[in-house]
RNA sequence: GCCCCUGUGGCGGAAUUGGUAGACGCGACAGACUCAAAAUCUGUUUCUCGCAAGGGAGUGCCUGUUCGAGUCAGGCCAGGGGCACCA
């Protein structure tokens, strides 16, 4: 029995393909356009299997679309700027430009292996001056619109290795490297204006329909629109007022402290005369940046001394505290805290000992026997000891307790936004640099159109800590392009979330001079399906939406969202290993038992195996995708990712699912290359009666298409997958007896090659190739479905006795709800189970159901 | 801590979106072919009582709505993801 040679196939049409430069495309204004885009990768190094799943789902939306007719673009990039480049030139000595050029080397040699549809002539790099000059231009653009700032902020810093570090790289409050604690770091930092875009950017939620609502709501959320007020309470023995924010207003009389963030300015002025705050702020400063570490820490607090005037009652006054768990970042930096209907502020006032006085009494609640306990009451109720507000449900008594700060000038109503402006500037080496010159005499001075780019300077050196730009020894010595005197670079890059922010746009014309060419990015944008990970549900997804709307407003674009559609898919998991010692291992150095056990291969020792988890290198769960290529070919490995799981959920690889997928590829082959010498030659028309197997086979083909391509336009891949393994089933099955049963062999071995394509694109091309035809099998248009074909004439009704199944009957489609439930009445099974009685009543679903009720 | 998601046979999952639970695949078992193995083909496979015909239970748990709930509502339990300098 021959077999089908995955390995040199896929090679001859990738090649065929490639010659006849079939996913090269321009704009072509006659043509429908579809832009599809997978989140492009970070090259780490070589490919892994959640770039195969998200690179697949991609090819078979681009390949699916391309046959519908839509003039597609699917291009592939490298977001090259990060961390990892330099990590790498610190712990080997490799120049992050060599490790990152060879690993785009390397990922673009496995990602053609994959045969996808990619227009390679398209190819970018984030890290290429053609790429990040235009990006400086961009920033310069967006300074002059306005939307670009300057502003101090915290830092994770890293005392020993004298660098700034993500939260990731801080455990438990020290440097991942240099195992130092880490201190919080003021430094002065450019700020993309986002939260200028607050308002639009949520409200454009609503429209976006292609968009998973989760991801929609995750949106939402990290906005974090809140309406409420700010208070400005005046403090005892000065002049100026505390200013906070609060969402609960109507809980003001129930407050019994204010609590500053340990960054706030008033705390900073408390610390400079008492050493005693300013180590609990110093304490507070060792907790980390992230808003996780804040708010699982146990509360503390540092009383101040001062005191705050109530704005509702006069001559009462509550303590000023400076609190770990107030953020500077959100709202005013400063809070009023109302024990009774907040826990955070309960667990605080019980901590140290302060009131506290319930204001909200649940509905259906006796005052008299009402009391705060170890938990804040945060439900709705009516206002009780609360003077003006007394009686008034929540909302009602917020309005109020706003009206009268208003009136009395202590306060306003106030919305607030979760979102803040972001903070772009890194203190790294491999990034796009700041093109922004400091003066002693003019400050920040934009650099001059004609000395861009900004390029990275190449004789760096990692050995010693610090930020390379900043120690290099001319790099940052630069003229001021305003007074032609002394100045120096900005040292700092941008986040390299900014580089992929506009990627997308910049493919649409990724050799223009400027940032994108106009007339080329009206065409294309926006990207018509985007597919990547949720895990860039938030940021990522909410930064390209501000730029895109930023370039916008500085008139480069004229959409003001870049995805139209979204999908997010899930993650490749695998089983875990560990030896008797614990350490991990590789799933190849694991042998699985028949009794479900697992012994490792080399000793034989045992292994535990643990649950399956996303793959990780540090778990080592994991597969290289150049190995399942090499050993079963693309086409397999693509047809695994797209059985079983659906695709927005996480999938779990095994050994015996792509054997699965293997031995179908190899079915599929057979299927049709045995077939070849029962079918009518190519082109013989459909004769005028079929027999009654060949009119079934017929229409289950029919169904088939029809079914298929509806579970592609809704990413149901694998209900696709099960639908051609079904009819793969039936013709297993189907052996032709006469010409009608001819055709129709041909007909269905046609269709199935036609529809496998956009998954298993070289099987289907060699296979198209073997059924006699001359053209590409990628240029050929989706098969259609013959409707006529495709209704049903027969359909099988339940039959239930109150609610449970006891029968089935078959009836003409849309026959008579009569006729179904005399039917169904007369089934000795329903007889049986009425027992006797009469049916009080039956319900009758056409062409589904039929219950009767006893 | 806050926010989000998921839960169906031994396993991955399907279920026309409130209407026949378990499609399709994996695994397992039995059989055919073979000297034998691999490959391939055929059949069985939710659990349970029964020789059978046939019955009972069943979609993480509890309560509810409905003629009818895997699907809707409320409350729990378990697992996973994100939290602004990883990409």
């Amino acid at each position: 029995m021959s077999r089908y040679n995955a390995k040199d196939i896929e090679e001859k049409w990738q090649k065929a393909w490639e010659q006849a430069g079939c996913f090269a495309v321009q704009e072509d204004p006659e043509r429908e356009k579809y832009y599809v885009l997978e989140m492009f990768p970070y090259p780490s190094g070589k490919i892994h299997m959640g770039h195969v799943r998200n690179y697949t789902i991609g090819d078979v939306v681009a390949r699916y679309k391309r046959a519908r007719g839509f003039n597609v673009l699917h291009p592939m990039g490298w977001d090259a700027f990060g961390l990892p480049a330099e990590n790498a030139a610190m712990d080997r000595g490799i120049h992050p430009a060599r490790w990152t050029y060879d690993n785009i080397a390397t990922m673009r040699a496995q990602l053609k292996l994959m045969g996808l549809s990619i227009d390679w002539d398209r190819e970018i790099a984030t890290c290429h001056p053609g790429y990040y000059v235009q990006q400086q231009r961009l920033f310069l653009a967006f300074m002059k619109a306005g939307l670009v700032y300057r502003k101090e902020s915290s830092v994770n810093w890293d005392p020993v290795d004298q660098t700034v570090l993500a939260n990731e790289q801080v455990i438990d409050g020290r440097g991942w490297r240099s195992n130092a604690l880490i201190e919080r770091r003021k430094l002065s930092q450019w700020f993309f204006k986002i939260t200028a875009f607050s308002d639009v950017l949520l409200s454009a939620l609503d429209e976006m329909e292609r968009w998973p609502e989760k991801v929609r709501l995750m949106q939402r959320n990290w906005i974090g629109r809140s309406e409420g007020a700010t208070i400005h309470f005046e403090i005892e023995g000065r002049s100026d007022r505390l200013t906070v924010f609060t969402t609960r207003p109507d809980t003001l009389f129930g407050a019994s402290f204010c609590a500053l963030a340990a960054n706030h300015p008033l705390s900073a002025e408390v610390a400079a005369k008492d050493p005693a705050a300013q180590a609990f702020i110093e304490a507070c400063n060792r907790l980390g940046t992230s808003e996780e570490a804040i708010e699982k820490a146990e509360k503390q607090g540092y009383d101040t001394g001062l005191r705050v005037r109530h704005p509702f009652l006069p001559g009462q006054s509550l303590p000023v505290y400076i609190a770990n768990f107030v953020l500077m970042e959100y709202g005013t930096g400063a809070i009023f805290g109302c024990p009774g209907h907040d826990q955070r502020d309960l667990d605080f006032a019980r901590k140290y000992a302060l009131p506290v006085v319930p204001v909200v009494l649940p509905p259906d609640t006796d005052p008299a026997g009402f009391e705060i306990g170890t938990e804040a009451y945060v439900g709705d109720g009516t206002a009780i000891n609360s003077g003006f507000l007394d009686g008034l449900g929540v909302e009602a008594a917020k309005r109020a307790a706003v009206e009268r700060l208003e009136t009395d000038g202590n306060g306003e109503g106030t919305v607030q936004f979760r979102l803040r402006d972001w903070g772009i500037s890194r203190q790294r080496y491999w990034g796009c640099p700041i093109p922004v010159i400091h003066c002693p005499d003019c400050g920040p001075v934009p650099v001059p159109e004609d000395q861009l780019p900004v390029a990275l300077p190449e004789d760096v050196s990692f050995d010693t800590p610090g930020n390379p730009l900043l120690r290099h020894p001319t790099w940052k010595q630069a003229v001021c392009p305003a007074c032609g005197g002394p100045a120096e670079r900005d040292t700092d890059t941008m986040d390299t979330f900014v580089d992929s922010s506009w990627y997308f746009a910049r493919f649409c014309s990724p050799r223009a001079e400027a940032p994108m060419d106009r007339q080329a990015v009206d065409y294309w944008l926006p990207v018509d399906q985007y597919i990547g990970g949720v895990e860039h549900a938030i940021l990522h997804l909410l930064y390209a939406r501000f730029f895109t709307r930023a370039l916008a407003e500085v008139d480069q674009v004229s959409v003001s969202e870049p995805f139209a559609g979204l999908f997010t898919q899930g993650m490749v998991c695998h089983e875990t290993y560990r030896d008797a010692a614990g350490k991990w291992l590789f799933p190849e150095q694991v042998e699985k038992l028949a009794d479900g056990g697992a012994r490792q291969v080399e000793t034989g020792g045992a292994v535990s195996v643990g649950r399956s988890e996303s793959m990780s290198k540090s778990k080592r769960n994991v597969v290289d995708p150049e190995t399942i290529i090499d050993t079963y070919g693309a086409d397999t490995a693509r047809w695994f990712m797209l059985s079983d799981s659906p695709p927005e959920r996480d999938m779990e690889w095994t050994d015996a699912g792509v054997e699965g997928a293997w031995r179908f590829t190899q079915r599929l082959w057979r299927l049709v290359t045995e077939n070849h010498g029962q079918m009518a030659p190519g082109g013989t028309p459909a004769p005028a009666n079929l027999g009654a197997a060949a009119l079934e086979m017929r229409r289950t083909v029919h169904k088939t298409v029809h079914a298929f391509s509806d579970d592609l336009e809704k990413f149901r891949f694998n209900r696709a997958v099960a639908r051609v393994h079904e009819l793969a089933n039936a013709l297993a099955g189907f052996a032709p007896d006469d010409d009608g049963g001819r055709f129709v062999l041909r007909e269905a071995l046609e269709m199935m090659v036609r529809l496998i394509g956009p998954m298993m694109p070289h099987l289907a091309e060699e296979l198209w190739h073997g059924l006699g035809h001359e053209s590409l099998l990628a240029d050929e248009p989706w098969p259609a479905a013959d409707m006529a074909l495709v209704a049903d004439e027969q359909v099988t009704l339940a039959v239930q006795v109150n609610g449970k199944k006891r029968a089935t009957v078959s009836l003409p489609m849309d026959a008579p709800e009569g006729q179904a439930q005399e039917l169904a009445l007369a089934e000795p099974a329903v007889q049986r189970a009425m027992d006797g009685k009469a049916a009080r009543k039956v319900i009758v679903v056409k062409n589904r159901i039929v219950n009767v009720v006893v």
